[in-house]
DNA sequence: TGAAATAGATAATAAAATTAGCTATATTAT
DNA sequence: ATAATATAGCTAATTTTATTATCTATTTCA
């Protein structure tokens, strides 16, 4: 017998290795069973709200993204001037592909664009008033989707998830970081590194 | 003057209707801009939780989709017998889309096929030697990475957030079901509505 | 036993989104 | 001032992702 005493016999089971080194989030046991079945309703979450998206969008005759484009312009515009690349940065999108689905909501006469006054390379895009009148047309059902999305959860309880999703906005950005640049994948110039070579 | 009282002046700029009606979720102003915020930081999230899989994937040298479906086999093959559709049905897609990626996955040696001894139809999907030790090998950087996802949030919080969680998962669907519903999306045969008409 | 249903595989196709290359304008450094 | 570089947006080509339709082989149910 030469094995270490913390190793299990060769014969037992193989088993998906802890996913979490915090023990503060492993089971009573030490096992991560509650944490992944976390990860999991959380990655179930996600495709209900691309389902509810893409109902929404079904409604209004809209892609998914054309929808997420009008819904952009409709809350941002008032506010601040939005320019194509305004819509990209917000949708985590490329720019090329939010100018092709623009085109479309041009056409079908939801937007419309102007030229920026500071800045002749960009546009601004707009609602046109068909643009608002859909959107206001559709708002009670948007209000009945996210109230039932939000049913049987209280005030309290809502700002204690609000402080969460405000935290994890941020680590999750941090640890897509961390896993892309453990990845390797090169999102900035390599070449950077090394003020030299080329 | 004919216009109601509690209608804004037509020069008042417009403004995206609020998206919630449930004023225990709303502004003290009676705004929905947290609400909004919430709203659009859970699609960031949603999209860093994409990218993490994307990277933890190209680590493994595998698509997105391969790395879900091996995880989904790590996860459930050691405890229950793992077919093409529990994992279908586990991501949220569609059987011949896995059948694809799971061929890719078994010329990779990550997976082995055996027959359904109970179901001859049926395939059961396994993990090699190789992809146990695959999985193996990179376990300390997934940790690392949900690790960071976590970080900052303590035993009560994450209790917490496990729990809201759980409930959304619920909500969530329901809301789903609710936005096909009203999009008129025949997820189903619409035909079962009549019994008399086809 | 015969009819309908289910699991999976394959091929064709559609949808989603990106990359590369282009023009025009703006910014920066010399 | 002007030459070089960078940025905003557009277009076309291409890639990636995922679905639908169709087929075979089983299983289940009437």
């Amino acid at each position: 017998m030469v094995s270490s005493p913390s190793q299990s016999k060769d014969n037992e089971p193989w088993r998906l290795p802890p996913t979490t080194s915090r023990d503060q989030l492993l089971d009573e046991s030490g096992g991560d069973t509650h944490f992944r079945r976390m990860i999991y309703d959380i990655f179930t979450m996600t495709v209900n709200f691309d389902r509810i998206r893409e109902s929404l969008a079904i409604t209004l005759g809209l892609s998914g993204i054309q929808y997420h484009i009008l819904m952009v312009v409709a809350e941002l515009s008032p506010v601040i001037p939005v320019s194509i690349s305004t819509k990209a940065e917000r949708l985590h999108t490329s720019g090329a592909y939010v100018t092709m689905e623009t085109k479309k909501l041009l056409g079908k006469g939801y937007l419309e664009k102007t030229p920026n006054p500071k800045d002749g390379r960009s546009v601004l895009v707009n609602l046109t008033p068909e643009g608002r009148a859909l959107i206001d047309s559709f708002a009670p059902e948007l209000r009945d989707i996210n109230d039932s999305l939000f049913e049987g959860i209280g005030p309290n309880t809502f700002k204690q998830f609000c402080s969460i999703v405000d935290h994890m906005t941020r680590t999750s950005s941090r640890a897509a970081d961390l896993a892309e640049l453990l990845s390797q994948k090169p999102t900035l110039e390599d070449t950077t590194v090394s003020p030299i070579g080329r």
